[in-house]
DNA sequence: GGTTTTATCGCAAACGTTTAAGTTTGTTTG
DNA sequence: CAAACAAACTTAAACGTTTGCGATAAAACC
């Protein structure tokens, strides 16, 4: 055995012609019980495997899912894509994975690579901003159908699944003034994709209802980018305006923020306390406790498939994009306490 | 614009053949120049994006690398994927990721999967044991060249990426030595692949030269596995054996166990310390200080690539294997140390 | 026994590209 | 001014599949 096995080569070893092979193989009943077990026999003998371009190509199937992420260092993010790997092995796909590091050039590769590979579908965490609407819109046209999943694009119409993210911002605050803290920042865009507008809204809805004014001067705008987040929150703690906690958009962000923090010689949370959104392992190597909201990752992953299989199999059937939300969940690590000395 | 412009398409516009726009896009002087701007506006309009499998299909090249990573959970191996995917790009390649979760059946598909796509070459991180040897040699037959990267595979004769593992483990031995420990747990695999064999014989070396005795009783086998590595413990701890370090070979397994050992209510790390390797996020959830072994991930990865892209592009030089071994650094994290009260 | 049915396979086109080898002009050269 | 050349395309085959239709022969039917 050596180079690739094609049909055309079993076929000359039978002495019947490709199109026996390709339906023996598929199980076709054109073809006689005997001559397909001969075929798959050899077949397995001689290491074939079919060659997904030349059968996509004739099929106008790939089989083929794309999913594009943020990254893959960010524990949401990657049980995101288990949840979606996972699911999509149940429906006969694969899921290409590709990440776009918060970044719109990437993100604009990927999209190109994936409909010049003419996946069926492609799953997507987009990075904020509206650099690409105009290729995923097209990308659409062309017949390949979106989920956005984490991070919803409601402008461009496509299916969604997402968490609530407002009311969880919402109890974050509502947590935090618990805690006593008054003077809470909020660190990360605030505009861009309805993820970032939802948090930001339930930011102030969450500091109205709980007594304490909005001020604009504890918005810190910043990318999601940990660099950022550390030298936005150095920057910050220079003017000398009082805080007391940092509501973070996301992981990255919360651990650069956090290290910032740490390494001016504050203590986390007595002086200042960290939130984010996601429950992301990074957080954790800061090593002090923090809030986070649990979002159900696995959940969002595979429910996006859900959606996307469906809407593959049922094209007609949807006219007005769907919208799954998934509810969030409050959690509070107290790492760094120590459980018996 | 719906539905997928193709080549034919665009001819069929500008009244000229498949052929000239094909060289047209790329740039072949057999065209004149403002047909090829021509054909550039047009294609650019149309929103044309190349159909890589019937390019493919004829070129005998996809530009595509598959990687196959035990999983996404872990940040050593997602910084290992970043590593490769950044490199991959800048040779004009992109990366096909795929999850084995540390099982050979998974990873069977991933192989299948990626030979049947006909990628330029396969970068794997392999489960132990040799369940898949017979795929891999067979795959590699076919003329898909192997580079092996963290988990070496040394009898298929695979180049290959990984750290000094033994070396690393001795050390990390000598380290909780001189932390005052004394008897030392070994936990996971102890053979199937290479760095299995040399943390274990590391674990072993490192001992005898400490003047600590071998003591099989104090070897746990154990699968890549979180529930697997807690129950390890969980019985262990009930058989009262006493100990007062664990030596994981990874951060699942450093997880489970260190969630074992406080939940029996022992102190991390005065009661047993806890060590692992691959400085992984998720042990850090663990809130408390561990020994780690930093690995360099993101080297391992883009070395790994250029591994491959030099295999690709010069078959015949290699005629043996080439192993790169990257050394390795010692970590010590103070979680939940509180910088300041 | 002639006709219809069934089983088993071959034929050939098609999918969207690429590319070596023509073909048709027009231009240069000795 | 014939011969060689260059520019700008076109032709056609090929890559490895799939699939509807056609072909053949044997079996089943009335």
């Amino acid at each position: 055995m050596s180079q690739k096995v094609t049909l055309k080569q079993l076929a000359q070893i039978l002495n019947v012609t490709p199109a026996t092979i390709s339906k023996a193989l598929r199980d076709s009943n054109d073809i006689s019980i005997e001559t397909r077990k001969k075929v798959k026999a050899l077949a397995a003998k001689m290491g074939y495997r079919p060659n997904i371009m030349a059968r996509s190509l004739v099929s106008k199937r790939t089989f083929m899912l794309g999913v594009i992420v943020p990254n893959l260092q960010i524990s949401f993010f990657s049980e995101c894509a288990r949840g979606i790997y996972e699911r999509v092995r149940r429906y006969g796909y694969e899921a290409i994975i590709m990440v776009n590091d918060e970044n719109a050039e990437n993100e604009r590769k990927n999209l190109e690579f994936l409909s010049s590979l003419a996946v069926d579908g492609i799953l997507i965490d987009a990075v904020p901003g509206n650099a690409n609407h105009r290729i995923l819109k097209d990308t659409q046209k062309m017949g390949i159908p979106f989920v956005s999943y984490d991070r919803s694009l409601d402008t461009l119409g496509f299916h969604s699944v997402t968490i609530d993210d407002e009311h969880a911002a919402v109890i974050v605050i509502e947590k935090l003034v618990a805690d006593g803290k008054k003077r809470i920042l909020y660190l990360g865009p605030t505009s861009g994709i309805s993820v970032l507008k939802n948090r930001y809204s339930g930011y102030q809805k969450g500091l109205e209802e709980n007594g304490l004014g909005f001020d604009p001067d504890l918005v810190i705008p910043c990318e999601i980018d940990q660099k950022n987040a550390y030298n936005s929150i150095k920057e910050f703690i220079k003017k000398d305006i009082p805080f007391d906690a940092v509501m973070c958009v996301g992981g990255m962000i919360a651990y650069g923020a956090g290290k910032a923090i740490l390494d001016a010689g504050y203590n986390i949370p007595n002086d200042i306390a960290i939130t984010e959104f996601g429950d992301n392992d990074i957080v954790a190597r800061l090593g002090v406790p923090f809030l986070t909201v649990y979002q159900y990752p696995y959940k969002i992953g595979s429910m996006a498939v859900d959606m996307m299989v469906d809407l593959i199999d049922n094209p007609v059937k949807h006219k007005k994009p769907v919208h799954k939300i998934i509810k969030s969940k409050l959690i509070y690590h107290d790492i760094g306490i120590k459980r018996k000395l």
